[in-house]
DNA sequence: TTTATAAGATTACTATTAGTAAGCTTGTTT
DNA sequence: AAACAAGCTTACTAATAGTAATCTTATAAA
């Protein structure tokens, strides 16, 4: 839209100049990444292997499967174990961090029950 | 990862051959659609107009805005009330259904004050 | 003891989605 | 009359996702 800032709608702002949303907004597109969800879903089970969730995540290819892990090893939700280099067995495990996602997951699922899902148009 | 799938992690299916993952996949891959999450977050508030949204939200172009509320009324998650269809007055407003996510974005927020927020990297 | 296969990636390329910017229409302001 | 505002749409570019092939090292099978 063409116009310059309506002082009327201009959001309340920190002291760090950030909007009071920003950081849910910031949270929010992060963990809703594609197949981000299902990845920290999966998890939620306990530590598991990138085989494990390879299987068990029905569509995602092994390059964003890396990249999902990696962007969330970034954000310390996860840590990778791997007690052998030489043995080619490595797990993802959800930090303390990353457990207390569950409330979200938590509540989509619980939102599903009551309301259906969301379907792709 | 070039292998048949192992037996062992394939997942429980329900009657309806769909995997008990499914529908939180759908929803969550839907409501984590970019820029999905902070206008839902807005329209909690109450109805708002178009430019309303397109202000409060800073970024959000006019093209994603509008195909994105397309997106949300074609879930029934959003109802479009255009009174008068002279007046260039159109208001977007949470269905029930719609509403009730409300406990995710709560969930989402509560999340956020405990853990701090998530970066782009 | 070659041969094959598996885990956990990376790389190259194509397709889909997002971002930017401009334009359109009809009513209201100046 | 001219400019501007709301709510879109269209055209084009940039970024992200999907597909497929390849790589490395280790173990299993022939």
């Amino acid at each position: 839209m063409l116009m310059k800032k309506n002082e009327e709608f201009v959001q309340s702002v920190n002291p760090k100049g950030q909007k009071s949303c920003d950081s849910f907004h910031n949270t929010i597109e992060f963990i809703g990444k594609r197949w981000m969800g299902i990845i920290i879903y999966h998890l939620l089970d306990g530590p598991k292997r990138f085989f494990e969730l390879s299987m068990e995540i029905e569509g995602i290819s092994d390059r964003l499967l890396t990249e999902r892990l990696r962007d969330l090893e970034a954000q310390g939700l996860v840590i990778k174990n791997q007690s052998d280099p030489k043995v080619r067995k490595v797990e993802y495990e959800l930090t303390p961090k990353g457990k207390e996602l569950e409330d979200i997951i938590q509540a989509i699922c619980e939102w599903v029950k009551k309301n259906g899902c969301c379907y792709k148009e």
